[in-house]
DNA sequence: CAACGAAGGATTGCATCCAACCTACGACGC
DNA sequence: GCGTCGTAGGTTGGATGCAATCCTTCGTTG
């Protein structure tokens, strides 16, 4: 453990992406500092931090709201997801991949292709699909040696819900799909073929998007409650 | 004026980007907070908020310093702002402009127009030109109507140092050249040709990164004082 | 002479206290 | 009855004080 500042930050967008504070709710500052035994100190340097990173929106004199995110949104920042993906996959490919980056992305295509290879689909299964997925993108990503992009990158990770969604989405076929993807492109940057690599990633990615955002759609209709209106009802 | 707090981190983001604080130095709270004329609190809430910027960068219990960027950082970044450019076109032509930001777009190109026909260089065409330049960029980036692009736009443009540097390596030959691209540029998107309006946007951008980090490697040699050898010279 | 260690100063981290603001409820006047 | 003003509660913004950590420097020892 580090400094308070630090745990709660982690602690709160760990929650938020979780999305144990609902889109729009308001973040009682006295609340959070009870809730996880600090003072407002670090739940103020945390919220701040929060902000800045886009999971929170901040409005001076009146606090902190979580930021709720429309089907729309999602298809926007996977609109931006993908041609970054497909840029750092081009990049990958341009510079060539050092041989320690090439063997962890061989393992990678590996064990995916063993998990499809095995037919089977359950929670175990998708975790570790889970983690194969995630590998490669963040291996092939680093492979394209450019910091700023890797930066980027993560921020558009941060989107509160999606992950538990990606329980949802993935099934069999989908991750032998995305697995034969990450085979062609991997060899697609092994061998160099630039402008290949990149469309494939950035297909990819897209395609991984426009399903999210049709489960995303699917939750948002049953998110209507709103309405102020109890006077009206006497 | 809003809360202290806002103002210092506009004020410290003003002054990094403006290199009043060299790269790499450390920001020392109490320093700034007697500087400001506030106290350590709405510091440290700004400094906060500048670190998850990328502006700077954070150590617990050492704390924050300026992140300082190589030229290569500045390539690698406009590798990113090129692509990101090029995408937010795109956007637009697909989607069409609305009548606003034709008209907009019209008036700013035809202002550029003017400036590149006037035939003459000098700190108040550099200033319009700066204007016409940024407004350009700007319109288009809003009428790709993504908000998470054009946050991460925004964020790709805060480089320390860079704003000096624009003004340096403009001149004539630059404007005519930019003024050019706008023209095509907003021609491609008027014409909806979407592929076409991403590779010249894209082009664009480029072009001027890779004159930006021209510059910046130039005055890369001169800063490497470093050595703390004040030992040796006894 | 070099290297390790301890003490002091300096700086950051956190909690608490007070001020400013925003909001909501109630009273008063029209 | 309705609108408006005022006040009180609650929430955020900021300042200060103290604890914890780090860095530097000086002293000691091998």
């Amino acid at each position: 453990m580090a400094t308070r500042g630090l745990t709660v930050t982690r602690a709160v967008r760990e929650a938020i992406l979780n999305g144990d504070y609902p889109g729009g709710g308001r973040m009682n500052e006295v609340e959070l500092a009870t809730t996880l035994g600090v003072s407002r100190t670090p739940i103020r340097a945390a919220l701040s931090t929060l902000a800045a990173e886009g999971l929170l929106s901040y409005t001076p004199n009146s606090g902190y709201v979580v930021k709720s995110y429309t089907s729309q949104d999602i298809s926007g920042i996977y609109d931006v997801r993908s041609t970054l993906e497909g840029l750092g996959t081009r990049l990958a490919a341009e510079r060539g991949l050092s041989d320690a980056a090439r063997g962890q992305l061989h393992k990678i295509v590996q064990d995916g292709a063993e998990l499809v290879a095995g037919g089977v689909w359950n929670d175990a299964v998708a975790e570790a699909w889970e983690q194969v997925n995630n590998s490669f993108h963040r291996v092939m990503m680093e492979a394209a040696a450019n910091p700023h992009l890797l930066f980027l990158m993560q921020k558009s990770r941060e989107i509160p819900l999606l992950n538990q969604l990606k329980f949802r989405w993935h099934d069999f076929d989908v991750m032998a799909r995305s697995q034969e993807d990450h085979a062609t492109i991997f060899e697609a940057v092994t061998l160099r073929q630039v402008h290949r690599a990149e469309a494939l990633a950035c297909e990819h990615v897209f395609k991984s998007g426009a399903r999210i955002v049709e489960h995303w759609r699917k939750t948002e209709v049953a998110k209507r409650p709103s309405g102020a209106r109890s006077k009206v009802a006497a």
